[in-house]
DNA sequence: CTGAAAGCGCTTACAG
DNA sequence: CTGAAAGCGCTTACAG
């Protein structure tokens, strides 16, 4: 609450409040001199400008864009997930062409948080209600979901998953390997789920529908080598789960190469291996899926997806920042290749 | 822009707008009865609540805080860099308890983003300038800046680098080492710069105030052991830069001991010492200056100092929520140890 | 518990 | 280029 007010300085200066606020918003329709003298009286008074609420409710621009964590995250938990905060970075990326801020907005204050937030427009970093998507409709703000499609009246950000499973199977597949272990993604809390081979994979074998997508690039690669991802060990954990990869390798002793959907969960897989003396690359390939700095830094270095997740964060914020009719885009990511895969030796 | 506004409501539901207000933000005021029937107004029109603009300018609260990046860094750099994660993380754990979202302004926009920007207090990131200070002043909300006490009028937060540094060479001297070389940090772009031994360190020869202290903690240690710091080869680098490490192993073959100012530079020893042959920790000591999953992911894992980033964010957050009066803390950080040392052998 | 009225501090046509 | 006036959409005492 700045205690002196447009109207202070106008007066002190001697001009109207129209005049004055001219001097801080459209400075090139006052005389130079004029304007001095509103300057001039603005300093001595201490006025900093036009007060920022108020401002808003007549021109009514915040900018800033909004990003909605994944369901049931906080502020925290979004800036703690390494392969989010890259997405995040490619929002900030087209902040800073914009000169806009960027709020991040906790799923877990959930529609009030959406009503409320000071905001041009809404980035859904992952969406599992559609209620929210309805909510921010209804505030008429421009909005891009990102990772899932909700049809064509909304904008949305994809990047193609399946291909980013089918062209990390492929790799092995090439490299030799025949005999596969997956180590899939859990998105809630919970045990280490094993899925023995022999038997069709449930539907929920994977964590949410981009996981599933990537399950299924990696089926495919494998039906075309004539192998069935039924018949191949899995195990499904949260990325952060000590004990997953562990139950892998007991699971799946005969396995050559390993797929993993994420990227610490894929880490952890090496840092198991090294544990039980089994040599990566030589003996066993990983590939995981999506990069982070430690993927580069761990040993061996890690082949895996590049997920595209700074690209799809600058994407979704400047089509909100373009605030056109809805787009949808779908982003092909690309496969890393590393260390931690070479040719089959047995 | 939504259509329809608070008036729409009260009168769809024939009541004034001061009751159809109440029935958003005071609902325990108005009578049941009559409270679904504005409810039912509201469902039925299609209103999402009070518009935030409108409300705003009465009630004043924007439920955000603000974090203005370091110098120059837009919004992009501050999610890039890994360690000042950390710290905006614990901003994040402090926004979560209050149910606040978080805006990160970049200082890219200067004073503009301080005198706009849509928030309840400021946390200044890392200072250059105190104007900046000054207009948040003048924006009369409360404020802490980090890593730096700009006097007994402004809360602050800092970590005591000094005894960071300290820590740092302590463990190393403890283990027997004398040999020493460090690696400082360069805080704007720039080739690595190689300070030899024998020559009094000029006062930049790190980076930010906090740079100097590391130095200074390590020069303190140093001395206990009959050391002088003017004596350690030292190379001056920013902490992406590739060739720091190679240029320090040149400038000091001898050296059994490496302290270094920052964890990326510190996993950047490491790999050079792996290219270059060098068995960590057997031949060589490495102990960086903060603590990020890298650091534990890195091989051999890092020995490091916790540099309490996390916490410095949500103790900083904390005091702004808090309103008071000014408080200046002093956190100590604590020294991690991992693979990266071991005694001296020869 | 409810309604009529004032006003938050500014911006923006509009007339000059 | 400047000033007088209306009004952005809501909240909040206040009187009832």
């Amino acid at each position: 609450m700045p205690l002196v007010k447009l109207i202070d300085v106008a007066k002190a200066a001697g001009v109207s409040r129209g005049t004055a606020s001219n001097v801080f918003n459209n400075p090139d329709l006052v005389r130079p001199q004029l304007r001095e003298k509103v300057e001039a009286a603005a300093r001595a008074l201490g006025y900093l400008g036009p007060d920022p609420k108020a401002r808003l409710l007549r021109s009514g621009k915040f900018n800033a864009i909004g990003v909605v964590s994944p369901a049931d995250w906080g502020v925290a938990d979004s800036l703690a997930n390494p392969v989010y905060g890259k997405f995040l970075r490619g929002v900030g990326e087209a902040c800073d062409a914009a000169g806009a801020n960027l709020v991040i907005v906790p799923d877990k204050t959930r529609s009030a948080g959406i009503r409320t937030s000071l905001v041009d427009g809404f980035i859904f970093g992952r969406l599992e209600h559609l209620d929210q998507l309805r909510m921010a409709k209804m505030r008429r703000l421009p909005m891009v979901v990102v990772d899932v499609d909700p049809g064509p009246e909304f904008s949305s950000v994809r990047v193609d998953a399946r291909a980013g499973g089918y062209a990390a199977a492929r790799h092995l597949l090439d490299l030799g390997h025949r005999r596969f272990a997956v180590l899939s993604f859990l998105r809630h809390a919970g045990p280490p789920r094993l899925l023995p081979a022999g038997q069709p994979r449930p539907p929920d074998a994977a964590g949410m529908p981009t996981d599933q997508e990537k399950l299924q690039g990696y089926a495919e690669a494998l039906a075309e080598a004539g192998l069935s991802i039924d018949d191949v060990p899995m195990v499904q954990a949260p990325p952060d789960d000590p004990s997953a990869a562990a139950m892998l390798f007991d699971a799946a002793p005969e396995a050559t190469a390993i797929l993993s959907m994420s990227v610490m969960q894929a880490i952890s897989v090496l840092t198991e291996a090294r544990r039980r003396n089994i040599k990566v690359p030589a003996q066993l390939s990983v590939v995981g899926y999506n990069d982070i700095t430690d993927a580069k830094h761990c040993s061996p270095p890690l082949t895996t997806i590049d997920g595209l997740n700074v690209e799809k964060g600058r994407l979704a914020a400047e089509i909100v920042f373009a605030k056109g009719s809805p787009r949808r885009e779908v982003l092909s990511p690309r496969l890393i290749i590393r260390a931690s895969t070479a040719p089959v030796s047995r």
